[in-house]
DNA sequence: TCAGAAAATAAAAACGTTTTTATGCGGAGA
DNA sequence: TCTCCGCATAAAAACGTTTTTATTTTCTGA
């Protein structure tokens, strides 16, 4: 497996090492019938730089990484490409790279020397933030929210989310109120749980714990949980916020098999405006959080701290309703 | 940005470099004692391995590498997921490239050294292929048939899919035909074109030009390119074959906003079936492709080439027709 | 024609690892 | 007591680049 390498081109070419290298970046000090003649040879060897090499020497490897632990869902592609979209426009490449453990992921957040990480889904703790800072990797962070040299946050603003969803539930005149929840300790489930409670508490009204259901974020997850559910003949809330979109279309199949209806018995708002969303039947009542912003503004992030240096920030994306079909007035 | 590096770890443990490494590799010629002090000192250092200094080196990376041009649409998150499960599974990681451009593509492809490479929207022509041949990169191609040492295929049977469609409205009694094509020279579209206008071909039915619209794998580009046909009042084919579900659902979306009816004017068959096909209203009949095999077969494949080495093959999935409510008979 | 400067190229060091080869040392056998 | 062996560790080479420093060649002007 003998791939050629500059040296291979500079023997061809009858020239040193490091002529080569000049002539294969740019550096302009080169006889240009010098740099042609090589750049000639090296495309008649099909040469192609071992990357390996390359970013071992010099700091900056132009690459900026996407550290995931799965990308499961209709969410991700977008964000790549939005990601992608602005890293090509400033120079930069586009690495995901998906790690299902921590130990694994911070090794390839500072191991592969990238210049830049957007953290979305990265299970990363304190101890691994304290890291990421002493090593100075320029991070922006999808998931939490953190603010230091080099670190930034660019989040939904779930917590007015959460409000927003109860505020519109309210105008409906509704009482009694359910919330679906996303995976455990997930930043954005939590703040929008927190928001909505906010508001339903300084409306009188309650959010008693039997009216949290699990949905994991997940489609199937949350229909099972919610045919279990029914089994029980437990009475349901009237009105129910779900974490996401993809729980409450997998909370509407179920009420749907039970024959529940929605909107009449049971209104429900999402959270995402996936596309899906407009074409479930009912056409699903949710909140736009504008997440196909979210790659580019994330690579500008990151970008302005590896550029300008220092000081990071937490910017958060506000979501506005889009009312459709599955919420009613009581 | 000093990282700490080997030597820092060798100089605090009071050890040589090897030493070091021997240590974090399990390289079990070390004192118990020694091994269990260096893992400490590198711990407590937080010692993180540059890995170009470990690629640079060794000749494994165990890293699969999936290339692609884009990530749009819900087809990639599967197939990145069932990818990295396979991966996992075998102890190999899965870094995901983005270029959208051939030369970029090229530089990643060999110059990242990764142990096998999935090529999916790759613009790699061939010239690259026999690139990749003399490289010996063991490589799955999932747009294309080829087949070499170490180079395999894994591609949907688009070519009988098309059949399947046309076979499938000729049995509902159609008699005037159309056909929504990918991007162009993308290898499925052509094939299901292949296929769909063979069959109707046989039927003695005919597929004239003015009936083959383009629509680019996209909804929003179809939308867009029907509803500029529709103004012009020309006369539409009675049976349509989309080249995937994205486009004809944008079809349809054409359609509904000029009052035709599907099915009852135009029937309309796609392929993929992605999960909003069926809850699209009308729910849209398509062809199942098996999408979500792919990526694990794709891995599964490529682990073979780079294990028990050597010879390629070309492996097709077949597809089958899921019938719902978009086609009618005549 | 020749010194000296400028231009072009070459040599060498460095990046952080792994791997191969070398060294030091304690103990077994004579 | 000395040799030899095996164990544990260290030193050195190598991987393929870029970058810094050194050398050679060419040009200028008196």
């Amino acid at each position: 497996m003998q791939k050629v390498t500059i040296k291979d081109v500079a023997r061809e070419a009858g020239v040193s090492i490091s002529t080569v290298s000049n002539a294969l970046n740019n550096v302009d000090v080169l006889h240009p019938k010098t740099k042609a003649h090589i750049l000639e040879v090296a495309e008649r060897l099909h040469y192609i730089p071992n990357l390996n090499g390359r970013n071992l020497k010099s700091k900056s490897t132009k690459v900026l990484g996407l550290f995931v632990n799965s990308m499961k869902g209709p969410y991700y592609g977008t964000l790549v490409d939005t990601m992608y979209l602005e890293c090509e426009k400033n120079g930069y490449e586009l690495n995901v790279f998906i790690s299902k453990n921590r130990t694994d992921m911070m090794t390839n957040i500072l191991g592969r020397r990238v210049d830049g990480a957007v953290i979305l889904n990265g299970w990363i703790g304190k101890e691994e933030e304290i890291i990421l800072r002493k090593e100075k990797v320029p991070t922006v962070f999808l998931d939490r929210e953190v603010c230091a040299a080099r670190i930034s946050s660019l989040v939904f603003d779930s917590y007015r989310q959460g409000e927003e969803a109860g505020r519109y539930l309210l105008s409906l005149g509704h009482k009694s109120f359910g919330y679906i929840q996303g995976a455990v300790n997930n930043y954005d489930s939590g703040e929008r749980f927190r928001g909505y409670s906010h508001i339903l508490q300084e409306a009188g009204c309650s959010l008693t714990p039997e009216n949290i259901f699990d949905g994991f974020f997940d489609r199937d997850l949350t229909y099972q949980a919610t045919m279990k559910l029914l089994q029980k003949e437990r009475k349901l809330p009237r009105a129910v916020f779900a974490a996401n979109d993809q729980s409450a279309i997998g909370f509407m199949e179920a009420l749907r098999e039970c024959n529940v209806s929605v909107p009449q018995e049971v209104s429900i708002i999402g959270c995402d405006n996936i596309d899906l969303s407009q074409w479930f039947t009912p056409r699903l009542t949710t909140i736009d959080t504008a997440y196909e912003k979210q790659g580019g503004l994330a690579v500008k992030q990151l970008l302005k701290m590896i550029r300008e240096e220092k000081k990071g920030s937490i910017q958060k994306l506000v979501g506005k309703i889009i009312e459709r079909d599955s919420c009613q007035s009581i």
